[in-house]
DNA sequence: CTGAAAGCGCTTACAG
DNA sequence: CTGAAAGCGCTTACAG
């Protein structure tokens, strides 16, 4: 009775029925609710046919249960945040779609958390978004996942996290790995293979460690057939493609000057490109280049741009499935491991 | 006593106190807790002593209301869902960044849900989503917020939404237009002014009304000042550089070829220069080349490129202020347009 | 201006 | 394998 009451206020003109819920499907099928809440949450102690019925019945209806009442019953949501401070658009894009790959056909929701961890209301914004949502847990990329006060709060306030970040920061379960090193092994070896032993380096923002590993690896893969990455030849650069053209300048004044560059993103590389042709060199004849990300900018610059390709989506994908817990196994690794992608950008010294 | 025990169990560790509710706000304050309830809606009714009193219990707790519980109470999610199918990552992250800037302070959360118009799952897949989670309401944006199949399924499901549109599609409040014809008029007026004739259109992908707009705003501004543009200097693109590439080999073909060419996104134009210079054409000498979004990729391109600003974000807060009803009124119209910016690829008829 | 009761749609113990 | 009771943390009528 009260029901059809509701009913008649809560239809919004023909065609919409309100919404069903656990007692509609209860009802429907014969069974009490828990029954019902039995099979919603695929419960072994459901007789097969009782639960055939139920799910007929739900089928029928199209029945979804109410995420905010089974949150509520739980003490938990069915939310992952996103949190990011990452300035390139493709990247926080193909992170989301990894994330979303994960999560369809589960009950979880994305939600997103743009942050910059330079203002003063930084933690507390975090701190906000995480408590008012209550989330199930979040994911941190880079560079906030770097931050260690951030790893802080998500301790102080019992969040489940998961740190994408070039190297381990933290215990395991918190973290997945993206080994930016093994791209800046990769990138070594390329250029020694080509001859180059002039080699430069233009590193990101400073402090960022994904920086840090790809120039790190980059070290190791020189020395691993006797080359040296010179002091005089590494610049400090912003991520951006202008910090990428000032390096250059500089870069490019040395005498001798290095006949290859490799730098920390595609951006900067570009931007490497860009100060070279101003300067009348051309790649890779005068000198060659290579990015870090393989992201659209590298296969639209001319010659495209050697890169080092960094499976995004598929990090996103892993980040989601270890918080929400679906099996993770059987998943090739190497699929999450940064490799070489040799384009037109890089060459035999000129 | 129960709290004791929950407490007791909650805890995790030193420092982690379970979180307060409303009831021990309530006994706290010593008011019912319909008075805290009362407090947290903003209600009038509530003595502004007894107000004050709370306020500070809540402030000292740093007490949140559950979204869940409230939620549930309300009938109603604090979740708003962003729609895109937009493969411009840039763009996508700028509405983001425009809806989270209206839901600041509020206690509205973004959640988003990248979809396929392509897919057959399309529909069901987003009736999912917006079931599921029972959202507050979504904003649709290009070009999925030109699909009345979707505009349909929100009327349908009971859904509120609001599309972000070239021109208007539905009702008006249900829709923020982002007026592209107007940018196409810019651009038409300012290759007049270079003396530019014979000038050439490339499109987007074909049934994109956003493209279809700026086609129809481009050969407006022609005519207003006695042009045509011929249908030989039409070229159906598919938003991508690589297409771009396609539609200018074809366009400088011609004889006489085209002294200017409008692209319907950066994207495109990008790619028309990259043709130009390939078949040895410099901008603006040999050839005038605009754009349509002002995207990174305009500013990095030599020589850069004018195109035509378009707000996103600012966009993407009216958007969220329009759905979870924030005041709208003062802010300048004017910054919603799309504007001409002109750099240095278009210049007078060589 | 304030509060006691009932309810939102689920789930967790606890029984059987 | 199944169910009746109580509860998650809030709000809406309804009283005063």
């Amino acid at each position: 009775m009260a029901k059809q009451v509701a009913r008649g206020r809560d239809g919004q003109g023909a065609g919409t029925s309100p919404r069903p819920t656990i007692n509609d499907i209860a009802r429907l099928s014969g069974v009490s609710k828990k029954t019902v809440s039995r099979v919603i949450n695929a419960s072994p102690y459901v007789q097969n046919e009782t639960r055939k019925r139920i799910e007929a019945v739900i089928a029928e209806l199209s029945y979804a249960p109410d995420p905010q009442a089974r949150g509520l019953a739980f003490r938990r949501s069915f939310l992952i945040g996103l949190v990011y401070d990452n300035s390139n658009a493709q990247y926080v894009v193909n992170m989301q779609l990894g994330l979303l790959d994960a999560m369809a056909g589960t009950d979880f929701g994305l939600l997103v958390h743009a942050c910059d961890r330079a203002s003063p209301s930084f933690l507390e914004d975090l701190r906000g978004f995480i408590k008012k949502q209550r989330l199930f847990g979040v994911v941190l990329t880079p560079s906030v996942s770097e931050d260690e006060r951030v790893a802080a709060l998500m301790v102080e306030i019992g969040c489940t996290y998961v740190r994408v970040a070039s190297v381990s920061l933290d215990e395991p379960q918190h973290m997945i790995e993206t080994h930016d090193r093994l791209g800046g092994e990769a990138v070594a070896r390329h250029l020694a293979e080509f001859g180059h032993q002039r080699v430069a380096f233009v590193s990101g923002l400073p402090g960022c460690r994904a920086s840090h590993e790809r120039r790190e690896g980059f070290e190791a893969g020189l020395a691993a057939v006797g080359l040296e990455l010179e002091p005089r030849y590494c610049q400090e650069g912003a991520y951006t493609f202008e910090s990428g053209i000032e390096c250059a300048e500089r870069l490019l004044k040395l005498k001798p000057r290095p006949t290859a560059v490799f730098a920390a993103n595609d951006e900067m590389a570009a931007g490497v490109m860009h100060a070279a042709r101003l300067a009348g060199l051309g790649a890779p004849k005068d000198l060659s280049v290579v990015g870090f990300g393989d992201f659209e900018i590298a296969r639209r610059l001319l010659p495209r741009l050697t890169t080092v390709h960094t499976p995004t989506r598929a990090i996103g994908r892993l980040a989601a499935e270890r918080l929400i817990g679906v099996a993770d196994e059987g998943r090739e690794p190497k699929d999450r491991l940064p490799t070489l992608v040799v384009r037109e950008s890089s060459g035999p010294v000129g």
